[in-house]
DNA sequence: CATGAATGAGCCTTCATTCAT
DNA sequence: AATGAATGAAGGCTCATTCAT
């Protein structure tokens, strides 16, 4: 019988008689662990973090088994390791976006532009960040957790600095995240991702419009509170 | 061919000493597929679609897996099942809140408030339908996002009249899904999403504060822009 | 949740106000084991065995399976049962053929036809009988090895009957079923076999045409028949 | 997550009292296929497609279920792979058996010759093949029915080469399958197949002998028997 | 006579993980 | 540095069979 029925062996380097088939040359160690994040993102983006397998992502980045856990660990601690590198990159595209000196509302505009192109840049690792991470069990959900709250936490900086009274400080004793600023930066949060969601859905546009949609909508909202506007139910 | 292949419980007739497993109880089918469904998205929130195994579920419903695959059909089916329900229930909860009649920022607030109070309600529910859901393949994904396309649609409509010329209608030969209005009501939703885990996460309050608390945000901001304002950079 | 998800229910009859849905006629009980029988038959000859369920017969024959165990007992006794019916079937009809008096061949030529006749009529029972019931455990095989011998028994008889002298009587002491006419009458029961199969593949035609190519080989032989032998009934 | 999630054989590495569980040594992956499909054949035999298991086969070759179906697919493919390597192995001892040169007679003798050796020294692989392949459902007894066709096709070119005028070529329009050359080598294939059955069941004998019985019914006939006609090889 | 509801048991399949080379 | 060979454990699904009505 033929013995490559089922042909588990991927020789992809053709018959090669004398040497024994270099199938992947040898690659310092930093460089190989950031080969295996990139196939690892990508195919936990396609396929989920559980529907993904280990053999897949050794596979994508053409590694053996034995070498993804060498250097990652468990398929836990690599999904733990794509979300954390990607959150970094994320974190830093938009803190570089934000100049300290300018005002509120622009600096504001700056980091949702730089959010929005980001997204469009790095299709997979937000949709890992963003799709994937949030169904997992505890200790992963922990590490997207913590990498949305230091964003949320300079969102709700900018929001408290531009609206100063309008938004009240958290009152002692109070739960700092359970302030007014703290709901309003949620709400911005949350409408930037559905935002970048329907960007990636509905086709690219680019990043400036995508911000200039959503502050028309958060923004021309909060300025008219500097000058005591507030919202109330007809009835009152 | 061996004849004692089925020798099930022969003793479940003898003494009923410590209660010899408690044999479900006939129940009607519409009545036990209901239960199921209960079971499922309990366990589902908890665990996630993976993560969950029919054992989980069908002990959480004290029924055999049998019982489960004759009348769901399987996990996919149950789990498109699950979000159907909870989708269908979503959608009449925050329909209802909505009389015709009514200026469209107070529909708006009442619809929000409905929202608010399903998810404090419907904890289990809107878990599976806003976290896991997400992460799914195909099949199940469509299902959700057909839910959440109807929500955003009648969202959408309510922008459009609300903000009557400040959002212009779709330019002919747009596709509707890509106009102003529909960005805004994808904010609108995503912002609602965001606060509604916020509120999950950080302990309950009344959903009118909630609704109030997002109003402050889009709907200030819509209203000015009725008297013509536009939000635009400041180098413009 | 529309409850008819998963449609076990068969409500063959449609809406019956007053009476309790008469889904089965009341019927008695040897004409329903016949029903029954039918039925099995025809699922066990288009998916053998094991993989036919008793769901699936107890479907076909429009019968709750409750019932099939009543009257039939248990899977293996049910295929036993068609095993039995349709093999007595088979044996009734090709005894019927045979005329006492006759000349041996002619009473082969007669026998051949038969069966042939049994084969093309009743195409399902002898699938179940050479296809399906040789690939079981000892029970049931015993029982269609029972059928068989029966049949080879007479075949056996024939044959010593017809060559007297040319083939030798069991030797003393020598187990019967060794002797040179067993071997002729398995001999010529398998090509009957066969040729019932490859008539069944490739088309009809008439017995009477099959028997005639079998007792051109087994009765004139080949090698006569390079000599201008043929082989015709004793009227021609 | 559980960490613990696969807390193997830990304490494999500790003394080595009672041989802890044989771990399967290290065996090349054509080697092992082949022991897999010996072990198969044997289990496949012994139960049947349906009744044999997953289970049972490892078992039998001392391996773990992972390594069956990473190199063999599936218990289908399994199957499949088994009826092709037997099928092969009997095409070629059979085909090894005929001599171009010789008359087709003898031809004819040595192949039946050959057959029923193999059938005596490869019982499993001919139950497989005969008994428990045809039960099958389309893709797997395509297999067999295309090996079956191959030996089939043979004796058809030899009976139509040894008899000449006596078994007319087909006629023209007609299906090559319909002829008398091809129903005359379905009855010798079948014939030959149960004696085959009929020698394994009452007792080993050489296979010159059987094939002698068999020559004598198909090559001389009966009736000439009756007037003292034997078979006998050409070199007596 | 007749059936909807219910289940224990087992099978095929796959996955994360590791050892020996 | 790198990998082919190997496995324990578990999960989804189905089946023959039986109560209770």
């Amino acid at each position: 019988m033929r013995s490559d029925a089922h042909p588990a062996a991927k020789s992809a380097t053709g018959a090669r008689a004398t040497a024994p088939a270099p199938r992947a040359k040898r690659v310092p160690r930093a460089q190989r662990e950031q080969q295996m994040l990139d196939a690892a993102v990508r195919v936990f983006s396609r396929s989920g973090y559980h529907a993904a397998s280990m053999d897949e992502i050794a596979e994508e980045c053409a590694v053996s088994k034995p070498m993804l856990y060498l250097y990652l660990g468990s398929k836990e601690e690599l999904f733990a390791a794509c979300i954390r590198r990607e959150a970094d990159r994320l974190i830093v595209a938009v803190g570089q976006a934000a100049e300290p000196g300018l005002e509120a509302g622009e600096q504001l505009r700056r980091g949702l532009t730089a959010f929005f192109g980001f997204v469009a840049e790095h299709r997979e690792s937000w949709i890992v960040l963003y799709q994937q991470a949030r169904a997992q069990g505890e200790p992963v959900v922990e590490e997207v957790a913590a990498a949305r709250r230091q964003v949320t936490a300079a969102v709700t900086a900018l929001v408290r600095r531009a609206a100063l009274d309008s938004v009240p400080p958290p009152r002692p004793g109070e739960r700092p995240d359970r302030g007014e600023a703290a709901a309003v930066a949620q709400a911005i949060v949350g409408a930037a991702d559905a935002l970048a969601g329907w960007v990636l859905d509905t086709g690219p546009e680019p990043p400036e419009e995508t911000a200039r949609r959503l502050m028309s909508v958060i923004w021309i909202g909060l300025e008219p509170r500097l000058h005591g506007a507030r919202y109330r139910k007809p009835s009152e």
